[in-house]
DNA sequence: GACGATTATTTAACATGTTAATTGATTGCC
DNA sequence: GGCAATCAATTAACATGTTAAATAATCGTC
């Protein structure tokens, strides 16, 4: 009853339809990853990582020594942003830079060893986090999904998601 | 040639795997999300709303007088942030306030008649978006998408996302 | 009907997202 | 070679996410 005009006349308080189609798929996206997320925080949070700290992490697990944007790109964290991030993580032994021999213009960044060490927990119990998860949901639906969310980032323009490949050097 | 040590021996310097599984998932609904979102966000921009504020006038274009936190459950945005966003909101007289008159705990909030004047600008651009985007994506593997995303959220434990109706009064 | 436990909201402190402007380096073109 | 346009990285200013703590009202129980 805190809805004081849902009894009759709805016509001028509420002039939009109920369902509004265009809110659904945003809204479904981030409720869908704030689910799985629930199940990787713990994880991170028990090592000192945000969200964000974790996917630098893992970027930098992958391919050593790349440059701000390339990172920004594969984690998909603004380069503003990074440019805060890194420099706490660098104070705190996880990362380490290095300017870029060829290019004055940019800085690489890499894991140090006890950033692999730190990554490596969390990396271990992410891929049983996940085993469990997909077990779960169901292989075949899982592999569904992701084609799914494939194709939409495909299809609306991967932009920044398409990842270059490398430095093209 | 930016990774010096593609070369031949990744054992020391790369010690996971190039594919972690555990971290496609996250990312891809990362990625998913903002691909959508970057269709939608002019519309807001133009109106001088951030996406939050987007999603707080249409979660009140559906259901007047709702309380603090059944409004952050359903534009998932934490009661927290909320505290800080809906003032704003109320100055720039899109929202307005009344605390809840059978719990004295309890503040309501409802779009003012500028607040849905403006969101049905939103709105009306908002559907025609959509409409387009659904074109390219192909409906029916929108449907299949959105059925995947429903069964995660449902599966992994919506917690807020569950929005448990009414405030049970 | 008083009291401890819970709940709604807010605030503070810090981390990140967003946008615009700045600085230094590189590129393309004349 | 010089210069305008572009680019990488950073910084500033503001909005939001996150966590913990504070406050006030309500609930459950006795």
């Amino acid at each position: 009853m805190a809805n004081t005009n849902s009894r009759s006349a709805p016509r001028k308080t509420a002039p939009f339809p109920t369902q509004m189609m265009s809110a659904a798929l945003p809204m479904q996206l981030l409720r869908a990853r704030e689910a799985v997320m629930q199940r990787f925080r713990p994880t991170l949070r028990a090592l000192g990582l945000t969200d964000q700290q974790g996917r630098i992490m893992r970027a930098l697990a992958e391919v050593e020594w790349i440059d701000m944007m390339e990172l920004a790109r594969r984690c998909c964290i603004h380069p503003a942003s990074l440019s805060r991030i890194v420099p706490r993580l660098v104070e705190r032994g996880l990362l380490r830079r290095r300017p870029d021999a060829r290019d004055a213009r940019r800085t690489t960044v890499a894991l140090t060893g006890k950033g692999r060490a730190t990554f490596w927990n969390v990396w271990t119990e992410s891929e049983r986090i996940y085993g469990a998860l997909a077990d779960e949901l169901g292989a075949s639906t899982l592999q569904e999904l992701l084609r799914g969310l494939d194709a939409m980032i495909e299809i609306l323009g991967g932009a920044d998601a398409t990842v270059p490949g490398d430095t093209e050097d």
